[in-house]
DNA sequence: TCTGGGGTCCTAGGACCC
DNA sequence: TCTGGGGTCCTAGGACCC
């Protein structure tokens, strides 16, 4: 059997564990820049607040229902999700840390009449040690246990807990179960489904394999058979190093101006070097983009990507920001309103494994030496507390981040106080 | 005025080889 | 006039996930 845990509402209730007025009001979170809700608790989904919706369109319902509103705050939902990872792990052994707010179980070998139980022990444990309230589902497959996840969710009753163990279950759930919900199934697959008048997951396991294979290709005949019991995905355990790394922001406001374009790219290069060396890796191609914004219709709208393949595989911060200052120039049209840039790092290797060149040395020591250093003194003393000069300090294109909550529990100088 | 960011996997088709 | 069979590698684009 596998389980799934998922934190519910988890960015909403990371804000309400440092701030106990929140319970029981509606909360959103929004996305990077303050532009789209990206998180709600049930009460704001029960205003009716969408997934992804941008702010502005929703800002009388917000103000009218009194709904608090918060910045993202990656800090601390990274460093609670952290919390509970490690809580559970302590619990089950082997996890798979699916996303920030999920993570898979395997529960080969356990008793399985004593699995109600014991699922109930985690959430209250969970809760218990780090605040967050989450929900579990437990079937014979990775898709059935999404499925039985998110019916926990559904019904009151349930309490947070949905287990499939056997045949008779799993079709009853299966036959209410909408196409579009099923893990695997994205919008265009479900648009598809349904103008094949297949509505339900249990219709779905109904289709015949070739004519699966034949749309919903490879991917998708797993999802089905797992959804008819059989599994075909298996606990990752061990984290996989990424094959790119990207990083791209939006800025907090349209720029026409080369120099700060150029002084955001490098902080973008920056914190995008700075990732692949946490995995030990090094980058064969650096690809930079540029764009305006597509939302304004009346303005002339430019977007404009290219790559640089390196001689040399490299993770040195100042060499990354040269090459991606290279392509911004080769890209730049002067007479745009632009609203994002970034930065992509690709053909990652080990950064033990870099093939060197005839005509160019690669990191030496020096530079690696330096590498370390800016990461330790950056992590020890806070980011960006050494950087690159052309990184720059008046940072005008940061983006917006009017309702930001506090590092309560990564930062001494923003730790929770309580007066007694 | 204001519209997120960061990934993976698979496939078809084109280019090449003998 | 007739025009094979078998393979690899790469890339762009499309689907999906959170």
């Amino acid at each position: 059997m596998f389980g799934i845990v998922d934190c519910n509402n988890f960015y909403a209730s990371c804000e309400r564990v440092f701030n106990p007025k929140l319970e029981n009001k509606p909360v959103v979170i929004l996305s990077n820049n303050d532009g789209c809700i990206i998180a709600r608790s049930n009460e704001a989904k029960a205003l009716g607040i969408p997934m992804g919706a941008p702010v502005f369109k929703f800002n009388d319902i917000l103000i009218a229902n009194k709904v608090n509103v918060f910045s993202s705050n990656y800090a601390l939902y990274g460093d609670m999700s952290e919390r509970v990872m490690t809580t559970i792990a302590s619990f089950v052994g082997d996890i798979e840390i699916y996303s920030i707010d999920e993570c898979f179980l395997d529960f080969t070998g356990y008793q399985y009449l004593k699995l109600p139980a014991f699922a109930s022990e985690l959430k209250t444990n969970v809760k218990k040690h780090t605040g967050i309230p989450i929900s579990i589902g437990i079937a014979p497959t990775k898709t059935l246990a999404k499925v039985a996840n998110r019916a926990s969710k559904k019904s009151s009753e349930l309490n947070g807990v949905c287990i499939l163990d056997n045949t008779t279950k799993i079709e009853n759930i299966l036959k209410t179960f909408p196409i579009e919900d099923v893990w695997g199934i994205g919008r265009k697959y479900a648009i598809f489904l349904k103008s094949n008048n297949i509505n339900t997951a249990y219709e779905l396991t109904q289709a015949n394999n070739y004519w699966i294979k034949q749309h919903l290709k490879t991917v998708g005949l797993r999802t089905v058979q797992e959804l008819r019991g059989i599994p075909c995905n298996d606990l990752e355990l061990e984290p996989n190093d990424k094959k790119t790394v990207c990083t791209a922001r939006s800025f907090g406001k349209s720029l026409t101006n080369f120099v700060t374009v150029a002084e955001a790219l490098a902080n973008y290069a920056s914190v995008c070097t700075e990732k692949i060396r946490k995995q030990k890796s090094a980058t064969n191609c650096v690809t930079v983009f540029l764009k305006t914004n597509r939302y304004r219709a009346s303005e002339p709208q430019y977007y404009q990507i290219k790559s640089m393949e390196l001689n040399v595989a490299t993770n040195n911060t100042p060499k990354i920001i040269e090459c991606s200052h290279e392509l911004l120039k080769n890209i730049w049209k002067q007479g745009y309103n632009y609203s994002k840039c970034g930065i992509i790092l690709s053909n990652l290797i080990p950064e033990n494994n870099v093939q060197q060149s005839l005509f160019d040395n690669g990191d030496t020591v020096s530079n690696k030496i330096t590498m370390n250093l800016l990461d330790i003194i950056n992590k020890r003393h806070g980011k960006n507390t050494l950087k690159l000069a052309t990184q720059g300090f008046k940072q005008e294109w940061k983006a917006k981040q009017d309702n930001l909550s506090k590092k309560y529990t990564t930062d001494w100088k923003e730790i929770l106080k309580i007066n007694i």
